[in-house]
RNA sequence: GGCGGCGUAGCCAAGUGGCAAGGCGAGGGACUGCAAAUCCCUUAUUCCCCGGUUCGAAUCCGGGCGCCGCCUCCA
């Protein structure tokens, strides 16, 4: 099945073709731990990666690390420590995020310091056709050498020239024009260069390091809304300038996670951390909160829309787990399967139109709702199965409903079976009083009792399941303002599993 | 001010020309000893407003109103 995408540079849908996908990801600046907003390109453009995958394409999928930049200087400077030092902290802890957060590994995670001698070259070669200059031991980007700038932003150079914004730098021959190389500052962590002792600027990395990976063009190129100007603006500035080449085929931008409306970002304060989130909702709730919103709109975080999401999967599992349950023999009804195939094919054409997870995800629920009624209606419990396989099947590249039923530990399932056995005996003789309390005294210990037709059957309760090791009045994570980014170290240690613990 | 986008039920949200998906919540009913789960019914005669195009518009066009993002580091 195909695939349209819509690219920020064509402004509509366009065709993704080929069974090689040469994708570019814009990754972390490691100063900090990610916040739960910088998360969502993370996974929504994992998940397009993994479907793509589900195609049966070959995806080359690569994501920097920008290890060197003002922001790390800053920390390193504030604690006292080496730059490489806070680099290699965030970076290892980035990676324990993607893992918290359910997102594979990209394919490549090339880091910015290992780029720099390709960086100089790329910077000299640009010097050579004219569209850089050296000032002072800087190195800048002459916007005015390349008649397209503008392109994908919508921008208009005459008029972002009147703008008062913009800071100007004496040494700039013209305000727009962005830096490729930046002198040191002394104590500040240098490379040696034609100009002199200095660091790459933040544009210039991606370019290089999606250039030797995957060439030109990509086929995708992605990140946040916020990255279309000026960051992918000069990316496209550069890379074109330097092969004539157009740079990606498709842009592609996710909106952003706001709080209250507002952007959530580390400088405003409203943010929180995304493994405390994952660490209050579980990995699922979070990928099914950012899956179930088209990935360019803007999307509010809020505990409600989180403990909704949470409920939806536990729904989904409910009806997975039970299923999974029922008898093996038997053959799936026509009509049902059928009509099962109906949804599978809208499940399909909503991913196959610029990659509708939300509209996907509703053709998901709709065959558990499907199942469910032809369950009651009496239908055959291999039907009721093979929906379940079906929505595992096609929720795996979203990474949703994989997870299995917990189990117990030991001896307790057969301590389980031993207390319904009796909790069935007293039933029959209506001594429901202890009865009730076996029930309700397992359900303290998050078992959970369901008397069904077919007998008693228990299971782990979502409740349990997704209980906190925190007491109930102990507060939740913070989604309000804060002042300081607190450090990795004041964290709890981590936590995983499939729908939280 | 420029550029881009958004406005669909109580809330979240899909749908871009042909009877308004889905989720969460709420109310009523069935089932149950009671629960839980599930099922059934009800919760948008209508998609921010006003015009226009069309046999037909939430969907296209024009004009408003409101909100957001970018224009500075930013996913």
């Amino acid at each position: 099945m195909g695939l349209r995408l819509y690219s920020t540079l064509s402004r509509r849908l366009e065709e993704l073709a080929g069974d090689t996908v040469r994708m570019y990801v814009c990754g972390p600046t490691v100063y900090d731990l990610i916040h739960i907003g910088n998360a969502r390109p993370f996974i929504v453009f994992d998940a397009l990666r993994r479907y793509l995958e589900s195609q049966g394409r070959e995806v080359i999928y690569v994501q920097n690390i920008t290890d060197i930049e003002d922001k790390i200087i800053r920390k390193a400077q504030e604690e006292g420590v080496p730059a490489g030092e806070i680099a290699a902290r965030y970076t290892e802890e980035y990676f324990r995020d993607l893992e918290r957060l359910g997102v594979n590994r990209p394919t490549h995670s090339p880091k910015a310091t290992e780029y720099v001698p390709q960086m100089i070259e790329l910077i000299e070669k640009l010097i050579e056709k004219g569209h850089a200059y050296v000032a002072d031991g800087d190195v800048y980007f002459s916007v005015a050498s390349f008649p397209e700038y503008g392109k994908l932003s919508g921008k208009v150079l005459e008029e972002l020239e009147a703008g008062a914004r913009i800071a100007v730098d004496e040494r700039k021959r013209d305000p727009l024009d962005f830096a490729l190389w930046k002198a040191a500052k002394p104590g500040e962590p240098k490379w040696p260069s034609p100009w002199g002792g200095g660091r790459p600027g933040w544009h210039t990395e991606c370019v290089v390091m999606s250039m030797d990976i995957l060439g030109v063009p990509l086929d995708i190129h992605a990140g946040g809304n916020d990255l279309i100007f000026p960051h992918h603006e000069n990316e496209i500035a550069q890379a074109e300038a330097l092969t004539g080449e157009t740079f990606a085929r498709i842009w592609l931008h996710n909106g952003m996670l706001t709080v209250r409306g507002e952007k959530m970002a580390k400088s405003t304060g409203n943010f929180a951390y995304a493994r405390e989130v994952v660490a209050e909702y579980g990995t699922e709730a979070v990928r099914y909160f950012y899956l179930t919103r088209a990935y360019r709109k803007p999307l509010d975080f809020s505990d409600e829309a989180l403990r909704e999401a949470k409920r939806a999967v536990e729904g989904v599992y409910d009806f997975l787990w039970t299923a999974e349950g029922l008898p093996e023999e038997g053959e799936v009804p026509e009509g049902f399967s059928a009509g099962l195939s109906a949804l599978q094919e809208r499940f399909h054409a909503r991913l196959s139109e610029d990659f509708d997870t939300a509209g996907a995800i509703g053709a998901l629920q709709e065959m558990v709702g499907a199942a469910h009624r032809f369950r009651q209606g009496g239908g055959d419990p291999v039907g009721v199965r093979a929906a379940a396989a079906l929505v595992r099947k096609l929720a795996e590249p979203l990474g949703l409903f994989q997870a299995e039923r917990p189990r117990a530990e030991g001896r307790t399932e057969e301590l389980i079976g031993l207390l319904i056995e009796l909790r069935t005996e007293l039933r029959k003789q209506k001594n429901f009083a202890l009865a009730d309390r076996i029930r309700d005294r397992l359900a303290e210990l998050g078992v959970e009792l369901r008397d069904t037709p077919e007998g008693t059957v228990w299971s782990l309760t979502r409740r349990a399941i997704a209980r906190r090791p925190r007491g109930p009045g102990a507060p939740g994570p913070r989604f309000g303002r804060r002042q300081a980014p607190r450090s990795c170290s004041a964290l709890p240690p981590s936590s995983s599993g499939p729908i939280g613990r």
